[in-house]
Parts: structure tokens; sequence; C-alpha cells
DNA sequence: TCCTTGAGATTGTTGAACAATCTAATATAC
DNA sequence: GTATATTAGATTGTTCAACAATCTCAAGGA
């Protein structure tokens, strides 16, 4: 029993050894959410969620926490937790971050070895592969992915963490945009050309291209909080 | 009784208008821990920090969250909480966010109007008060609010959260160099500088300064962090 | 119409309890 | 004597039940 070979070694830190329940249950809550399941500006009473999950009251207010961190839940006192929806002037900011993060990430390239690159090459190849399965939720958790894979360039895991964040409520945007009106191809082909102006080593022009990139989707993102 | 003006319009968020007990507690563990009362490594018992200070088990363990969030401590599964120390790659890490936050800011005020910079000059006036009391902890907090005013001239709201999450590890740091060796006045030549840089719309020659400016704040941590 | 005044619901916080896990000292085997 | 097992104690993970504080909203009175 006790001797099954801890795969720690193997498997550096892809998923946390022991999930506490209370990460389950953010974890959950946070799928919940960006799904759509839980609507924005949905309440989120605590004893109700307790029971229909089937832990302590505690462990829900745990999991409200750490969401309401990930920018996923707003918290007031005494007030509960409700879920958060997008606003123009929230989108504004996201993207605001998004610009901030991803195209300084083009320019720390410029000084890197083109080996560095190959996490962004896997991440092009699993968007291509979930363009060709046409998806909606793994196309856009690979395009997230892509996108998470050039911040990574700056090598900090900081700036990581910090992007993290903004990444859980960006899901929460994508799911609404890529529901009626999906360019799938667009999108894929897009991403083909920020790649390989990296890799070329057109780095001047992968930023105007990211920058471009970036314009359009924040745009997409805006025409679906009209109606 | 229920007539008390409320000073929410006047006040608009300065203090939050009520502190839920769990941050107050990760208020005063966050200060015990800036200030070296408890020293990095340290563990952090539930029960006995719950005595210590008069609150349940639970209420601590709200505020063990919020610190981890925070970098302050590291949570390990059935193994609690510790005093983070930074190490060398710590700071490493802690810097490049800086220059990613801060350098961008200076970019940012090109294209904006002059009085977007009031809030850089009040954390300067703050800065020059507090190094002629020459009282350290206030030198430290006026030291990062002046960084912190710049990055808010990105006029993100989730830029500065972000930031304020790095600036908690920074303080840490801060509190170990500025002990013994205080270039008091050259600290607040250079900070002058880099303000009157900016105010007189030099933004490449802020920037150049700047990124020295951070080096050398990089290098003292470091030095700190030998012995 | 506006203000008060409730009752009901929800959250904030506590205390105690038990299971799971870690830590370290002890005992055992070689 | 060193190394491995074992055990006991301490600490954390999680749950439950209760009460206080606060919010919400509808009914009633000025």
């Amino acid at each position: 029993m006790a001797h099954m070979p801890t795969n720690a070694a193997s498997h550096p830190v892809i998923m946390p050894p022991v999930t506490s329940l209370a990460e389950r249950v953010t974890a959950a809550l946070a799928a919940r959410i960006v799904t759509g399941d839980l609507a924005p500006g949905s309440r989120l009473p605590e004893v109700e969620l307790a029971g229909s999950l089937g832990v302590s009251r505690n462990t829900v207010r745990e999991a409200m926490k750490a969401l309401a961190e990930r920018g996923l839940v707003l918290l007031g006192h005494n007030r509960g937790a409700v879920v958060v929806s997008l606003s123009v002037d929230g989108v504004r900011d996201l993207y605001r971050v998004r610009r901030l993060f991803e195209l300084s990430a083009i320019d720390t390239a410029r000084t890197m070895p083109p080996e560095s690159l190959h996490e962004v090459g896997a991440a092009m190849a699993a968007l291509a592969q979930a363009v060709d399965r046409a998806d909606p939720v793994p196309i856009i958790e690979a395009d997230l992915g892509f996108h998470r894979a050039l911040v990574r360039l700056h090598g900090s895991e900081r700036i990581d963490r910090a992007f993290a964040v903004s990444l859980d409520e960006l899901r929460l945007g994508l799911g609404l945009v890529d529901r009626h009106n999906t360019p799938l191809a667009g999108l894929l082909d897009e991403h083909r050309h920020l790649y390989s102006l990296l890799i070329r080593g057109d780095f001047a022009g992968c930023r105007a291209a990211l920058a471009r990139h970036l314009d359009e989707s924040e745009g997409r993102l805006h025409d679906a909080l009209r109606p």
C-alpha cells in the first residue's frame, strides 16, 4: 500500500499532488461560472451550495474567497457572493492588462534563444487540434493557452500568476463571444500568423500583429456585451 | 442613530467601511511579518495564533489563505503556513515584475495630460516628508507609495491589484535592506530626479533612470540577502 | 409618499469534534 | 551501531451546530 511510487519526480508540477476539498469546490464553481451555468449577477447562497455540493458551509466559504481573488465573484460584507458581470469598463481594463503582459512578452523574446519558443509552438499545435474538432470549450481553452504561453516567455512565476487571474475573467468573456459568431478559421489563421512572425524573428511585426489581434478581440467582446 | 450621514460620497474608497475580522487578522499578521516580528521561516500554528489573537481557528485559517495569496506565507497541504523567506531567485523574479509594471507605466505617461501626474507628485511630497522625519518604516511605506503611484498611471484597477501583491513581498525585502545601510539623502534625490524627468516630459530619460534605479535597488536587496 | 418597524433570510464568527496526515521519538531487526 | 518499523503526539483538513450581526423586503403608520 505504501510502496506506490510517488510520481512527483516524473511529473514535476503539473497537477497538485493533493487537492484540498476547498480547491476542488473552487474549481467546480469556477467551471460553472465560466460555462455560463451560473449566470453573471447570480447570487451564491452559501447554505444552498453547501447542500447541493455535499460539503460544509465553511468549505464553500473558503472557495468563495478564492473565487473573489480570481475576480470571478464579488464579495460584499454581509452581502454574500455574486457572479461578476463583465462591464464595458471591465473589458477595457482587462485588455489593458492583456496588452501590458502580452506585448511586453514579445519584447522579451528578442533576447531569448529560439528553443524557448517551444511552449508557444506546443500551444499552437493544441489550438490547431482543438479547432479541428470544432468543440467550443476546448477551443477557448486552447486560445487562452496560446496567450498564456506567450506570457510565460517572461520567465517569471509571479507574472504568470498575475496573468492567470486575468485569464479567468477573460475565459468568462470569451464564453459570451464564441457562442454565436465563431470565425473559427480566422481565429486559427491569426494565431498561426502570430506564431510564424515570432519564430521568424520578426518581433516588431509580431508585436504589431498581436496589438491588432487584441484590438479586434476586445471589439468582439464589447459587441457581445451590447444587447 | 440611523441619521448619521454616510460619508461614502465625501470619502470614496479610502478605508473599507466595514472590515471583517478575518481581514483585520490578516492585516495584523501581515504587519508582524513585514516588520520582522515574525521572522522568515517561522511556522504559524493555527491554534496558537487563534489563542494569542483571541479569534477562532477558522478565522486564522481565512487569514492564512489571504496571506498566501499575497505571497507572504507558504501553504502546504497538512503542513501549515510558513513565513516566506526571500530567495535570490525570488528577488530576481520580483524585480522582473517591477520592471514590467513600472517601466511601462512611464510609457503610458507619454500620452497623458500632465495633471494626471498629481498623484505621483503627492507621493513624492510624502516621501520627502518621511525622509525628513528619518523614521524607517514610514520611509519604506512612502518609497513604495511613490512606485505604486507610478503604476497607477496605467489607470487600470487590475494592474494596481496585481502590483499590490508584489508590493507586499517587496515591503518584506525592503525591511531587510534599510535597517543598516540607509543612504537616505540618496534615496530622496533619486526619486526627486525621476519625478522631475517625468514632469519635464523627458520620458526616455525617466525610463532609463528608473531602470537604473531598479537595478541598484535589486542589487542592494541581493546584498542584504547574502550574509 | 415617505419613513418606520418588524419578521425572515443570509452572512459572520465561534467552538468543538473527528479524520487524515505529518513529525519525531522509541523500539526492533540486522 | 546503523537502519528500518512502529508508535504516540501534534497539527492540519473538514464538518457540524449554534448564535450574533446584518441585510432584505414587505407591511403598517405618519
